[in-house]
DNA sequence: GCATCGTATGTCAGTTTTGACATAATCGAT
DNA sequence: ATCGATTATGTCAAAACTGACATACGATGC
């Protein structure tokens, strides 16, 4: 993805999902942004499952309340890697991942 | 992941991969360094599966042929954001990457 | 009403990641 | 052995990401 297509997406807010693609995103941005929201619900399903609120995931992983509610919305703002951590951090295994990317 | 630690690890020149949990990784650090190696292999064999040089990936995704080396080399200093564009960017789709990271 | 608890959103300085560049190392082919 | 092409490794300013903080929103209970 281009930087300059990603700064412009962020500048205009996005943080949709699934419904992202419907003006000029490539195909590659589509599926990043797909990906994303769907790492993004899994953290969200997980942690509840857990019963775990934000607060405590974000101390759990040496980060903040605000930036795991960013991640759970999929922002633009937050990296893949941070997803993958905090999901990993929820004892997700690589099978779990794998199933979080490729839907069901 | 503690920031602490990783940047031990990329200091101490980590780049291993399957086998670098003979010492003090925690099993989420482990998970996170398999799953890098496991993409930057999957993006290594795609790329020759094309036929296309690092040079040429690197100016698809408005990068350069030294990120795309340590892309494939598992570097630390690469994100899985990166690993995972420049695989969407060789035609992967969301169930190769599931397959990529769970292990075929 | 109004507290409390959990979540959402915005901002920003500090840290990490990035692209670019230089340069070395490999590997064929001549 | 010397190209020529491809890949590996190091460095660094610029760009992106991060944690922390403030603060707002929404329930739920009192």
């Amino acid at each position: 993805m281009d930087r300059e297509k990603r700064t412009r997406l962020q500048a205009a807010g996005w943080k949709v999902g699934s419904a992202a693609d419907f003006l000029g995103l490539s195909p590659e941005d589509a599926l990043l942004v797909d990906i994303r929201a769907r790492l993004a619900s899994a953290l969200s399903t997980r942690r509840a499952k857990q019963q775990m609120t934000q607060a405590e995931l974000a101390r759990r992983i040496h980060s903040s309340q605000s930036r795991v509610a960013k991640m759970e919305a999929a922002d633009g703002s937050v990296s893949l890697d941070l997803l993958i951590r905090s999901l990993l951090a929820l004892g997700a295994t690589r099978k779990d991942l794998a199933t979080a990317i490729a839907g069901k």
